[in-house]
DNA sequence: ACCGGGGTGACACATTTGTGTCACCCCGGT
DNA sequence: ACCGGGGTGACACAAATGTGTCACCCCGGT
């Protein structure tokens, strides 16, 4: 039978390097490329891969920007994104890319093992052991383009006036993403959104 | 020869697993024990541990205070941090509660190796890649408690005042509180401070 | 053409936040 | 006893922030 390929894209190191070796000892699996970068992903993907394990806070980019970009260039890859945050609004952004899979870091290697499989055969895989919490949200409506926008900034130490400056949108109208994003995230307070976007990965 | 036995305390199941494996086929070293919560690792401790690699960041508690309750049940047991966080003020108060090791989760497996040996042999252990940068800011004044407190409940959406009033101090001391935080975080706003944080892992 | 929803900007207002100043207290060194 | 530093609280004031209201524009449906 023939083994999976499968492509590693993970910077914690010792991480990479015990997920290597537990996939190795698989019969049916074997490692066949490796990144630890946003860019080093984009230089070692080849077409002999068939599924990656993509962690999606990279140090220099966001992963599931890659997947989109794989997905245009190598679209028979099957893409297992890997993340600690499994929040509904993040699992929604994955699919959106393209991601076949759903895994949180404190899975177990057996599910990680099976979403390999499952994506691998051309179906679509979902962490178990998500919460029904979780899939119920999974409606809700994610933050905009602009939200982050707005987030990002204000982590940088900007100001309310700076940003909409930045943005080019009045005060009034920043305000009123603002208020939107407290909704949606269920805070009262710019600090408070700022530490649950952070904990979700929304921003970095 | 006598194979030293580590313990892992480690909530990312995977990474757990993985690590297990890399250390069982270690010549010289084997898992005897796992924990991947505070409380499992307050159960699951025992003599016969010679060392334990633990996480900083656990679900239930802060991996500082294991270290430091062990240290007084269990003397003879050295302690290697394991953690994503690799800044100065982190490693300075791991080291103020008696960790002997410290190794960031980007490092190579080999560099755990390392730290496991060094440590079980009685000397201490810093991971070598640890930036200069980061080295020269170590004499740098840490966070007090009531400053962290404060990061923590703004975090949690708490207004100014009821702050002050929670931790029994006049809105004058609270601000200049946050004041010696800016300048201790060089930041500008708390909202930068609070991002600020959160990624050095000083508050969850 | 008309209407209504959704997004925008201007403005007003109360509250909160950031900064500086003054006075006080405690404590260790002279 | 005196002084000085460090921490505290009260207050004042400017600036930023949070909230609501109004008017406007664009666009798709009726």
């Amino acid at each position: 039978m023939e083994k999976i390929k499968v492509m590693l894209i993970e910077d914690h190191n010792v991480f990479r390097e015990g997920l290597k070796k537990l996939i190795d000892l698989e019969e049916n699996m074997a490692v066949v490329a490796e990144a630890n970068t946003y860019q080093q992903a984009l230089q070692n993907i080849n077409d002999n891969v068939d599924v990656t394990l993509l962690d999606i806070n990279l140090p220099d980019g966001d992963g599931l920007d890659l997947c989109t970009k794989f997905k245009k260039q190598y679209p028979h890859i099957k893409h297992v994104a890997l993340t600690t945050y499994d929040d509904a609004i993040f699992i929604k952004k994955a699919m959106e890319c393209g991601v076949d899979g759903f895994v949180p870091k404190h899975a177990f290697f057996d599910e990680i093992k099976a979403a390999i499989l499952m994506t691998y055969k051309g179906r679509s895989y979902l962490y178990p052991g998500l919460s029904t919490d979780t899939i119920i949200h999974l409606s809700e409506p994610g933050l905009t383009e602009s939200e982050l926008n707005i987030l990002q900034l204000l982590a940088s130490g900007k100001n309310q006036k700076e940003i909409a400056g930045q943005l080019y949108i009045s005060l009034s109208t920043f305000r009123r993403r603002v208020k939107s994003i407290f909704k949606k995230l269920k805070v009262g307070t710019i600090e408070e959104a700022l530490t649950v976007a952070i904990k979700k990965g929304l921003i970095h």
